[in-house]
DNA sequence: TCACAATATGTAGATATTTGAATATATGTC
DNA sequence: GACATATATTCAAATATCTACATATTGTGA
């Protein structure tokens, strides 16, 4: 198999799901969101999603360790900022998959009832 | 917040990090992988990556209830597509990402190591 | 219809993650 | 130094996930 030959790939994608891993919750997620347009405090991160202030610590911390955000300190307030300034655009582009994705289950769904409506009182 | 005032992001936002949740898994995303270019049965999956039958079936049964992958049958084999074209792509992008964000911490470290050797020798 | 090949499902122990409360640490102010 | 604010860490219980083995199901060709 490829993975077996090319052990690099299965480095790339093992980097990738951890990845993945940590952008699967919806906390981090909304926090990634929140730092879209710059950095934030702490504080300002846990009045925007409302969560805990330690759910909002151990999610930041997370995504510190995932790399995908990063550190500053100013005076009492400590500052997260992404990363990655390109990674907006990619989760938007995620978004766009799951637009296409549930366009294509609507659209299944509109198939199947209507050719369910079609074999009404048709013989099996 | 935002996540109150508006909540279809927040549905959106989930539904997203749940993408994430199941593409965070190395071997549901070599599977994602495999199937790249076109469909596979399940038995080639199984050669190809290498995991156990259970395994396989069950990581294939996340991704159907995901919608990311589409089932045909032929004869004995039950075939594996992607649901959509554009998710390889995007991945692929994913590891972009990762590329300019190892790219940045290796400078960093090259920045941090070179700084040392500067500091060795002088007065703290 | 029989037996097999292909695939799925059930299961249980092991492991990991999540959660919130409590506590700790660091910083600036007085 | 004492205090308040901002943030992090620790901890344990609840919950979820993973793994691999065993078993079940389902078409298919003989």
């Amino acid at each position: 198999m490829p993975g077996s030959r090319v052990p690099h790939r299965q480095v790339a994608h093992h980097e990738l799901a951890d990845l993945f891993g940590v952008l699967g919750h919806p906390l981090r997620l909304a926090l990634v969101f929140q730092l879209r347009h710059g950095e934030r405090d702490v504080t300002a991160l846990i009045e925007a999603t409302e969560a805990p202030q330690s759910a909002v610590s151990q999610a930041l911390a997370k995504l510190k360790a995932a790399r995908l955000v990063v550190v500053r300190r100013a005076g009492r307030n400590i500052y997260y900022r992404l990363t990655l300034d390109s990674l907006p655009g990619w989760l938007d582009g995620g978004l766009g998959l799951l637009e296409l994705e549930t366009a294509q289950i609507a659209s299944l769904h509109d198939a199947i009832s209507l050719t369910r409506r079609d074999l009404e009182g048709e013989p099996s």
